[in-house]
DNA sequence: TCGACGATGTTCT
DNA sequence: GAACATCGTCGAA
């Protein structure tokens, strides 16, 4: 049962951010009280009452990538627009055993670095070339969480132009379920780029989670492989995937696997 | 609905 | 120089 580890001096956190100068005068950009102190057990500012502070984050990379699910993704813009999706889909990357993690046999770079930072810390990354994955640290080294899908929630209008925004012409129109259902879609939506790597998901202004209005029940959990994977070997058979069953938001669905769970359940 | 493929450039060997 | 935790389009069925 380990438990409770006493981490980061937060009184020292809040002194160590001195820019905010593009958020900080408008009304919505500055939740922060003139209190001394920013406690995790006092985060009930306004409409913040359900923000998942650093102990949420501080779990095994397996069991965060479960707790992800239905927890609601925000991010706020710097106009002060807040956008909202619902997490249906997340793999976890286990770190130097993992021969698909970046970390794989304890590799450490300048790109990987927030894997190896404390829990909620964002990896994002940039994949072939044009596409960002974002990524949140969890417990264990080099051991990370990969979203994968939203369910739109708040704000599909702006979701749909910064979608747009990525693509080439003024081609078809995109349905909602089109606008998050991928790693790098999900990051167009909500316009996660490389600035917000090595960033503090409990901590952050302008990016955190929210506390779902309802858990999906265990047996509504789909466990898959995971994705885009599969030059890793054995490690590529694993079940690190996880997914809501039934959800139309989630990227890509595994039948047989459902099936299966549908024959044992 | 599905499979093949090109885009595109950073990161790592 | 090769690989890459992806996406959108195109053509076949």
């Amino acid at each position: 049962m380990l438990r409770k580890k006493p981490r980061l001096s937060e009184s020292k956190a809040s002194q160590s951010q001195p820019k905010l100068d593009s958020l900080g005068d408008h009304p919505l950009a500055s939740p922060r009280s003139p209190a001394p102190e920013y406690s995790i057990y006092f985060t009930h500012q306004k409409s913040n009452s359900s923000r998942l502070g650093p102990e949420f984050f501080d779990q095994p990379a397996i069991a965060l990538a479960q707790a992800f699910l239905g927890q609601i993704l925000v991010r706020r813009l710097p106009d002060g627009t807040e956008l909202r999706g619902r997490v249906v889909e997340t793999e976890a990357y286990l770190g130097a055993e993992d021969e698909a993690a970046h970390s794989r046999g304890g590799r450490q770079t300048p790109r990987n670095k927030g894997m190896f930072m404390k829990p909620g810390t964002l990896y994002v990354y940039i994949i072939y070339g044009m596409y960002f994955c974002m990524n949140v640290s969890s417990q264990g080294e080099g051991a990370c969480i990969l979203l994968r899908s939203l369910e739109p929630v708040e704000g599909l209008e702006m979701m749909r132009q910064l979608r747009n925004a990525h693509r080439k012409g003024a081609a078809r129109a995109l349905k909602d379920r089109e606008l998050c259902n991928g790693p790098s879609k999900l990051c167009q939506a909500l316009a996660i780029d490389k600035s917000f790597d090595q960033r503090d998901l409990a901590e952050e202004e302008s990016i955190w989670l929210e506390q779902g209005p309802e858990k999906p029940g265990e047996h509504t959990v789909v466990t898959a492989t995971r994705i885009g994977i599969n030059y890793a070997g054995e490690w590529a058979l694993k079940p690190l995937r996880f997914y809501i069953r039934g959800n139309p938001y989630v990227s890509v669905v595994d039948r047989k696997v459902e099936q299966e769970m549908q024959a044992s359940g």
